[in-house]
DNA sequence: AGTGAATTACTCTGATTAGAGTATTAGTGT
DNA sequence: ACACTAATACTCTAATCAGAGTAATTCACT
C-alpha cells in the first residue's frame, strides 16, 4: 500500500505553495528560488516532477488545467486539495515538533576517522575549519544584508539555524584540534602506535595483538562482541 | 559513464572496514553495528549489498572467495583493492576536510514556519525543545557510560559531534520561542495579522493587498522578481 | 531582421535506496 | 524430541532521486 505521503521535504514546499495559490511545476520551482527555499530544500527537477506526480497519485493535490501557449510544452496547473491541507499541517508539524534522526556527512567521516593517520586528520581537520569560517562569515554576511534590505526575520530565520549549527561546527572542530595537537585527546597515543606498527611492516595480527597488549582495556571494548545494553 | 565512486557514506564504512581485514557483506553489517558505526551511517541490507555490488563493479572491492557451509545462503568475501584503499583515503579525507552543503528537516521545516499560525508554532517548538532536552540528556548518559567502559574518547567522537549540534539547536529553539513569545521578533505582527484576515474571511488576494498595504516594504521585497544579486 | 543567450517548461533514463521477504541453522526450554 | 525464537546471510521489488537532455520562445543587441 502507498505510504500516505512522499518523504522528500520537496513534496511539503509543494504543498505550502499550493496553499497559497494554485501553481504549474514551473512556477513552484521558481517561486522556491526566489525566495531562497532551495537554499533549504533541496531542489531539482527531475524529483520536482515525480513528486508532484506522487502527490497527485496519492490526492493531496489535483491537475486543475492543462493550458499551453504555441507550441511550448503544456502546463499543468495543480490545487491543493482538503486531504492536502490536512496533510501538510500534519506533517510540517511533525518536522517542527519531533526532532528527526539525520545522518550528517561529518559524523559519518569522524566516525571512521582513525582509518586515516592522526597527523593526516589534523590537516584535514585544519582545512575544515578555515573554510567553515569562510562560510560563516559569508553566511552572516548575507543575513546582515537581508536585514538591511528589510525583509523581517521570519523569512529567513532558517539561515539563522544554519549559521548557529555552522558555529557549533566551528567549536567542536577548534576543541577536538587542540586536543589532538597537544596530544590530551584520549585515544591518540593508540591511533599512533596503530600507525607505527603498521609502518614498521607488521602485519594486522601482530599490529592487533601488539595494541591488545600495550592497551589492555581498550582491547576488551573493542572485542567483545557485545557491550552490555543495560537494562 | 559510472562515477569514480558511489555516493552513500555507507560504502566509505565497507571500504575502511575492508581496509582492516576481507569480510563478507553481513559480517560487515554486524561489526558496523557492535561498533555502532549504525548511529552515525545509515545502515541497511538493501542498502549495503547494492553498495557492495557497485563498489565491485567500479575495482574498489574484489570478491576473494565464497563460501558456504551446509545449506545456508552462500557467503562472498570481499577485498580491498589498491584503487579501493587510495578511494577510501580521498574521501575520507574529503569528508573530513571539506563542509558538505546538508539539508536538515528542521531548516526545511524552518523555511515553511509561516504556513502555520503563530501560536501553533510556539507550541510546536516547545515540544521540539523537550524532546531535544531528553535526547541530550540520553546522549550524555551513554557517553559517561561508555567513558566509564574505557572506550576512548577516539572511537564515540562522532557521538560527541552530534551532542554538540543538538546543544546548539536548544539553544536555537530557546531563543527563538522566546522571541516569538515575547513578539519581539521581526515578523511576527505580519505574520498574526496573516492569520487573522484568513479567519476573517478574506481572500487570498485582499489578504495580500492588505499585508502591502500595512507592511510596505516587506512586501516590496516578497514580490519583487529578482533581488539584486550584487557584483 | 538575424544571431545568440537566457528563460520557460518539462521529459527521460539510469542509479540508488528502503524495506520487506526468504530460507537455513543454532540455541533454549520443556 | 519438539517447538519456538534468534541469528545468519542474503534477494527482490517498488519507489525515489539526480541530472542531463529537449524544444520552443523571448529578449537584447547589432
Amino acid at each position: 500500500m502507498a505510504a500516505k505521503r512522499p518523504s522528500n521535504p520537496l513534496a511539503l514546499a509543494v504543498l505550502t505553495l499550493l496553499h497559497e495559490r494554485p501553481m504549474h511545476p514551473y512556477e513552484i520551482s521558481t517561486t522556491l528560488k526566489e525566495r531562497r527555499k532551495e537554499e533549504s530544500i533541496k531542489l531539482n527537477y527531475g524529483s520536482l516532477y515525480s513528486v508532484v506526480e506522487s502527490l497527485q497519485k496519492r490526492g493531496l493535490i489535483e491537475a486543475q488545467e492543462t493550458t499551453r501557449e504555441g507550441k511550448r510544452p503544456e502546463r499543468t496547473v495543480y490545487t491543493i486539495t482538503d486531504t492536502g491541507r490536512t496533510t501538510m499541517i500534519e506533517w510540517l508539524g511533525e518536522l517542527l515538533g519531533t526532532p528527526a534522526k539525520e545522518y550528517p556527512q561529518f559524523e559519518a567521516a569522524l566516525s571512521l576517522m582513525p582509518a586515516l593517520p592522526v597527523d593526516n586528520v589534523i590537516r584535514l581537520l585544519e582545512q575544515r575549519l578555515e573554510r567553515l569560517r569562510a562560510e560563516y562569515e559569508y553566511g552572516s554576511g548575507l543575513m546582515r544584508e537581508t536585514a538591511k534590505m528589510g525583509l523581517p526575520r521570519l523569512f529567513a530565520i532558517e539561515h539563522e539555524y544554519e549559521l548557529a549549527l555552522r558555529a557549533a561546527e566551528i567549536e567542536f572542530v577548534q576543541n577536538l584540534l587542540a586536543e589532538l595537537r597537544s596530544g590530551t585527546f584520549d585515544g591518540v597515543d593508540m591511533w599512533r602506535r596503530m600507525y607505527e606498527l603498521r609502518a614498521a611492516g607488521k602485519s594486522h595480527e601482530e599490529i592487533e595483538s601488539t595494541l591488545a597488549d600495550e592497551f589492555k582495556e581498550v582491547h576488551a571494548w573493542l572485542t567483545e562482541t557485545n557491550a552490555d545494553d543495560g537494562g
